[in-house]
RNA sequence: CGAGUCGGCCGGGUGAUCGCGGCGAAAGUCGAGGAAAGUCCGGACUCCACAGAGCAGGGUGGUGGGUAACGCCCACCCGGGGUGACCCGCGGGAAAGUGCCACAGAGAACAGACCGCCCCGCGCGAGCGGGGUAAGGGUGAAACGGCGGUGUAAGAGACCACCAGCACCCCAGGUGACUGGGGUGGCUCGGCAAACCCCACCCGGAGCAAGACCAAGAAGGGCCUCGGGUCUUCGGACGCGGAGCCCGCGGACGCCGUUCGAGCGCUGCUCGCGCGAGGCGUCCGGGUAGGUCGCACGCCGCAAGGCGAAGGGGGCUGGCAACAGCUCUCGCAGAUGGAUGAUCACCGCCCGCGAGGGCACAGAAUCCGGCUUACAGGCCGGCUCGUCCC
RNA sequence: GGAGGUGUCGCCUAGUCCGGUCUAUGGCGCCCGCCUGCUAAGCGGGUUUCGGGCUUCAACCCGAUCGUGGGUUCAAAUCCCACCACCUCCG
């Protein structure tokens, strides 16, 4: 998964990629990234209380963070991602692809 | 076999690949629950100087025991339900006092006469007036013991026998709640304390965002109002800037105070006991929201090792039991935008003819003991009733 | 993690402390009528919801209902217990 210094920890930095990024939506989630002089990417989550209850929302955190690791291993430069996760996330059997489509948007629009 | 009742337990398993957090130099090793939940109680721990007294306030409420403690648990008593096993009960006091008992009804706690019954007087009569009467009717959730007899104008514990109930006394049993038996008394006394209250016992306050240490910085945050912007379902929502007020840090000035003592002691008052050199007001300046510990077995020791624990399991002893004692042994999640996961295979269970689909409730946040609530499916045991067979 | 608060008609509320004709008060909204040439305003009336009597409609009547479920009481929106949902605060 994804080591704690890959991981977006201080709500600054939360602040600063849902303000300064780009955006793209997909019905269940919202990805918000912006480039980073950072040695190497970082990750953070936002998952309401709207998804689910805790075990719901754990299981989402998870498999996001599961996905956002060999995605952002990926990516043509570093970058910092927040991904809120919307209600559908909870039951949606196509999480993975709603991810790897919107980060791939937001990384198109980053780069040029 | 059928129906029922009570209690205990489990809460998918195995393997492969890729990952995450703690510890460790590494190899490696450990890594969610029976409820981790609700936060309803009780403790440990930390700070308030100590955790003191009285009042106020709050809690508990049959008895005896268990426990670190409890509002929890066990056993028993009483009342109610059930054929029974068993279940339910905030289960002290209503002859300490205050209060309430709507509507209906004559009358609602002091007694009381609407209908009826009886007597007397008046009247031709229907009836009217006065008195007696709580046995009958009616009202109500509740109407001042019950059945029978004596008695009487009619009646009435007015009197009698039996029964129920109350108070007191004696005897027996029990640690006790209480139970059984006997006697005496007045003849009978309503309900509500989850109304105030009285009685007995318990409770100091806050809580790990407690608290301790380190670093950095001298800035901000909140409320309200005005201006303007974006969106709008026209209700409003979301940013930006300015004035004012409040809070927190530093500085300047003024006032009060340093044993004749300001102020403080984190729920209110009084007392007592302390701490105590700063406190209050005005003006000016201006922004950090970091880290470590607490914290995960602890303490002592350089070490080898030793000692201990409200932890789990086994055994023995005591006890009806809750539980306690002794002994052996095992294990120890510790994150902080928060680890404990993802994918696949086989087996197991459920639904479906099949293809196939599904696998409950639910995620540690300082740690324990309880209670309550949620929960697919499954396992084990005790007991009761009914029917049949031996 | 901890500390508190609030649930009453479509919406906002009163009533809860101290139990009783509460078949739940008021406002907004909605419906009907009057007024007007028409509308607005004004005036008058009605309106919690569900189920039943009940049948073509209307009117009327009965029962339940104050977040949910129990309990105390003759009687509960009100008192007690448990639960559910929502909201606020903390350094």
């Amino acid at each position: 998964m994804l080591p704690a210094r890959s991981r977006l920890r201080n709500p600054g930095d939360f602040r600063d990629t849902l303000r300064q990024g780009v955006r793209c939506g997909r019905p269940s989630l919202v990805v918000h990234a912006r480039r980073t002089p950072q040695e190497c990417s970082r990750a953070g989550f936002i998952v309401s209380k709207s998804v689910g209850n805790a075990v719901h929302r754990n299981r989402v955190k998870r498999r996001l963070r599961h996905l956002a690791a060999h995605a952002l291993a990926s990516a043509p430069f570093t970058v910092d991602v927040v991904v809120r996760a919307l209600p559908p996330a909870a039951t949606a059997a196509d999480l993975a692809s709603d991810f790897d489509a919107a980060l791939a948007s937001a990384l198109d629009r980053l780069a040029s």
